[in-house]
RNA sequence: GGGCCGGUAGAUCAGUGGAAGAUCGCCUGCUUUGCAAGCAGGAAGUCCUGGGUUCAAAUCCCAGCCGGUCCA
């Protein structure tokens, strides 16, 4: 059996194929290495003389790749957004293929062109706690590629000329000796595809990756694809760093930038060496743990003949520069395409990186912000990426907020530590422990350095602390969303609304019919989609109250089980109309909102999903902050401006490849869309969407648009809700008339009645407290005239009081009964009394349940608890408090009587 | 999408079932007339909302709203 990675140029141009002793993986070369020449079976050997004729910086290496292979046939192309929009799988995008995958990938949509070559920006963060420290790590680089697209009937190129191209790129273009080249074999799989790939190795690093996409993974089995993809991945950074063989990738990359930062922390004479020999290890080692990380800075000291605290002080500052600059050139990159801070989703990775990159700024104790570096690059990556140019103002928006966030987080986070600390020591603890970082850290964003450096006591990190976080977090089985359902497929039938808008009756033959469902031929029902409500309406007099599309088939769902629909028999379908029309009137209201709050907000808002039902709609939208009401204002205004303007609304159906060239990424609003065709919803100069669902003809069929409240459904994204058309003048009715109801009472105008509730407010204020001190002075005083032994009832607003004042011993003993009322109302009162010295009170309350309330001045010896628990028990219940002030009370509200009695007697028993 | 923490005076926060508090700020007066000064007094509260448990809830339970934070 023929090896499938010898290809023509390796039979033709003496290349070998050959086992690597160390790691035993086959790999063909025109040389004779010792091993495969990649890390760890081989160190980088490309610091300080670079295998390529020349150095260049990034711009240039990527203008070498773009125009070599264009000159080989294949049609450069634009990059598409870093934010992996059109797919529901990932955030972002992480390889030149993503943007292929999955309607290209399996044929669905043609290519944009083919073969074609591309620099696409990519972002990872599975290794951002490296980067910076492993000298080669990025949060976001450009995938160099070349793609070819072989259709079943038309072969574009495969494996031969790949390697071919490779092959040629780095001896032609870039001066390599074609016999420093290995190439690996590998086999490579993601994304559900996989195939055979060959790794591109020189100066032991990994420059390139071709891989021959070709099957596709269903339950366990290799599946041949209809297309088989080549799929390239050279790195920009990497060919960069090669091509200046610096002693880090960070220094080729970032350039004048790095220069800047050094200068400024003062670590321009570090000597290449060290660095060299520290980016040597960490490319030999891979890195899982802070273990390595420790073993690479170990293993660096002792090549060096430098202790792990002197290479350390030499490194740290410069690992930390790297990061920073890596984290606000992937800042740039993010926030230009759309993403917002937040902590959720996407927007959470933005955080992650101002976090960081602010720390990382921390450490190196100099006078910069996140933003000046991002100024800079924005000015450095303006030419290539002139989108960042055109969003910088938004950009540095987002920043200054996250950052300013931060700084608050980071402030309340000093108070939180000191509270910890005390609450500590209280304990007797004498060191922040592994329990009370996790917790600063899980539930306020204070990672265990920024403790130690707010601390008093020692800190105490553990080894596993992250083990310990993340133990926090297992993972929970998402509840299940309750749809109406199909056991099984439906048999397929025709969705015909696009066909036409207008149809409101129409006939179709049932095909089948389970439980309350049913499935017709053909359908003018719009099916639930796109944040749209399903249309209701009736099959042969039945109400229809949901329509899924499930699968190939639109299932009808109706209130009861339908008795007599028959299969194969034509049945009369009518649509609700009223409902169709409030349905599209929302859903189109919804767009022009959207293309509103981007003019008022920025470029930044995004639609993060919305819904339209008949009486009301609402949108999500990104965005950094709550809204304000003159935001909301603005936003109102605008909108209805444009339903004013009349604006013709086109909907037609576009090839998904020209609409995304023509109308930009801009079009997936509501998330990823399938199919070959998209649906193209445009109001002209204000916004474009894929979208499936009914639309008005134009935007001043929408009617008013009333924005009805705003929230911040989490951080990062405000909800708007709405109505527009007729239910928009049902609320404008509904709230005027309570309007005027709310009127009439107070009597006063419209735009008084705010200021005459105010006033209302403040007197009730007025006359409660008037009301509880008069209710005072009349007990007060009837107390303190109350003639000894005698019992006086008196009104107290609409209650009444029974008091009785008598001497126990040498003590004055205050009775009083509240009817009705809790032991609650007395207790202040009781509070005054025993003040001055030598007073007893016992009093009593009735209401739901009954209360008894026992206090005594200090200077008298009695428990007060004991007796008022004795009382509580003649009531049922029980009692507690202090020996100077117990409360207690029962349910038996009848023997309210008793208890005080008891209350009394004993209180004689004890001080007589 | 999920986990965790929180919501008490204008601000920052104490308060583990029994009398709503501290500090700063605010107001008034005095003192001093050099600093974010001193003294005395005062105002300021829907203890987030709604249910539940209990004789009794700021406190315990449930639901919701709002904020923070970590993870995917």
């Amino acid at each position: 059996m023929p090896n499938e990675y010898e290809v023509e140029l390796f039979r033709t141009a003496g290349f070998q194929r050959k086992t690597c002793p160390s790691c035993k993986t086959p790999y063909w070369t025109q040389g004779d290495p010792p091993t495969c020449g990649e890390t760890p079976c081989k160190e980088y050997d490309f610091l300080g003389h670079s295998p390529m004729k020349r150095p260049l910086p990034l711009r240039a290496m990527r203008e070498e790749f773009l125009s070599f292979f264009e000159s080989k046939g294949h049609t450069r192309i634009k990059r598409y957004p870093i934010v992996a929009r059109w797919r529901d799988d990932v955030f972002f995008t992480q390889a030149s293929v993503y943007p292929f995958q999955p309607y290209v990938i399996d044929g669905v949509v043609d290519p944009p062109a083919n073969p074609l070559c591309i620099s696409q920006p990519c972002a990872r963060f599975n290794d951002v706690d490296n980067v910076g420290r492993s000298g080669e790590h990025f949060t976001m680089f450009e995938m160099l590629a070349h793609h070819a697209f072989n259709r079943k009937n038309k072969e574009i190129y495969w494996t031969d000329r790949t390697v071919e191209l490779c092959h040629e790129f780095f001896t032609d273009r870039l001066g390599v000796e074609g016999k420093l080249l290995t190439y690996k074999e590998s086999l490579w799989e993601g994304g559900g595809n996989s195939g055979p790939c060959l790794e591109v190795i020189l100066g032991g690093a990994e420059v390139a990756t071709l891989v021959f996409m070709q099957y596709k993974d269903a339950n366990g089995n290799r599946i041949p694809m209809e297309t088989r993809v080549v799929d390239t991945g050279y790195g920009l950074e990497r060919l960069t760093w090669v091509s200046q063989a610096t002693p880090s990738a960070y220094e080729a990359v970032f350039g004048d930038m790095l220069t800047y930062i050094k200068r400024a922390i003062g670590a321009m004479k570090i000597d290449d060496r060290v660095l060299g020999e520290y980016s040597k290890v960490a490319g030999m080692t891979k890195i899982d743990s802070f273990a390595d990380v420790r073993a690479i800075r170990q293993q660096t000291a002792q090549r060096l003949g430098l202790s792990v605290e002197e290479l350390m002080s030499i490194v740290l500052p410069l690992e930390s520069a790297y990061a920073v600059l890596d984290h606000a050139r992937t800042l740039m990159m993010v926030l230009a395409d759309g993403v917002v801070p937040s902590n959720s989703r996407e927007g959470y990775f933005a955080r992650l990186l101002v976090r960081r990159g602010m720390r990382a700024f921390r450490t190196l104790d100099i006078d910069m912000k996140l933003t000046d570096l991002v100024t800079l690059f924005v000015q450095m990556y303006m030419e290539d990426f002139p989108e960042v140019f055109a969003n910088r103002t938004d950009i540095l928006r987002l920043l200054d907020v996250e950052q300013r966030r931060y700084e608050e987080t980071l402030r309340k986070g000093r108070d939180t530590v000191r509270r910890v600390e005390v609450e500590l020591k209280g304990r007797g603890a004498a060191q922040i422990d592994a329990d009370a970082l996790v917790e600063l850290y899980d539930s306020h964003g204070l990672p265990p350095e920024i403790v130690k450096e707010f601390a008093e006591m020692p800190v105490d990190v553990p080894d596993d602390f992250f083990t310990r976080v993340a133990s926090r977090h297992a993972l929970v089985a998402p509840k299940e969303a309750k749809v109406h359902a199909w056991s099984g497929t439906p048999p397929p039938s025709k969705l015909r609304v696009y066909e036409d808008m207008k149809k409101q009756k129409f006939f179709a033959k049932v095909l089948a019919v389970e439980g309350t469902g049913v499935v017709l031929d053909q359908t003018f029902f719009y099916p639930e989609g796109g944040g749209q409500e399903a249309d209701h309406g009736t099959i042969r007099g039945y109400d229809v109250i949901d329509v899924q599309q499930i699968g190939e088939s639109v299932v009808h769902f109706f209130t009861v089980t339908p008795s007599n629909l028959v299969v194969g028999k034509r049945v009369k379908c009518e649509i609700d109309w009223d409902r169709r029309q409030r349905l599209k009137r929302h859903h189109t209201a919804t767009h022009i909102t959207l293309g509103a709050a981007r003019k008022v907000l920025g470029n930044h808002v995004w639609q993060s999903g919305a819904h339209k039902g008949e009486d009301e709609a609402r949108l999500d939208i990104t965005h950094f902050d709550a809204l304000t009401a003159d935001e909301v204002r603005k936003i109102e205004r605008l909108a209805n401006d444009i339903v004013l303007s009349d604006r013709k609304i086109i909907t037609k159906f576009v090839p998904r490849e020209l609409a995304e060239r023509k109308y930009g990424f801009r079009l997936y609003q509501g998330g990823s869309v399938p199919g070959a065709k998209l649906r193209v919803v445009e109001i002209p100069d204000w916004d474009i969407e894929a979208c499936g669902g009914t639309h008005c003809a134009r935007t001043s069929e929408a009617g008013l648009i009333k924005i009805l409240r705003t929230t911040r459904i989490q951080d990062g994204v405000d909800r708007l809700e709405y109505v527009a058309g007729a239910a928009a003048l049902e609320h404008v009715q509904r709230e005027s008339e309570s309007l005027a109801a709310v009127r009439e009472r107070l009597g006063v105008p419209a735009n008084q009645v705010a200021e005459a509730v105010g006033q209302l407010q403040e007197e009730v204020r007025e006359l409660r407290k008037r009301a509880e001190i008069s209710d005072r002075r009349t007990l007060e005083t009837a107390l303190k005239e109350g003639a000894e032994a005698s019992t006086k009832v008196l009104p107290l607003g609409d209650r009444t009081v029974e008091v009785h004042v008598s001497r126990v011993g040498a003590a004055r003993l205050w009775q009083g009964t509240v009817n009705p009322g809790n032991a609650g109302d007395l207790k202040r009162l009781a509070a005054t009394i025993i003040q001055e010295g030598g007073n007893v009170v016992a009093f009593a309350a009735r209401n739901g349940s009954g209360s008894v309330l026992i206090a005594r001045s200090v200077d008298v010896a009695l428990d007060c608890l004991a007796i008022a628990r004795t009382a509580a028990a003649e009531l049922g219940g029980g009692g507690g408090g202090a020996a100077d002030f117990a409360q207690g009370g029962g349910p038996n509200v009848d023997r309210v009587g008793e208890a005080l009695a008891t209350a009394v007697s004993n209180i004689r028993d004890a001080l007589g």
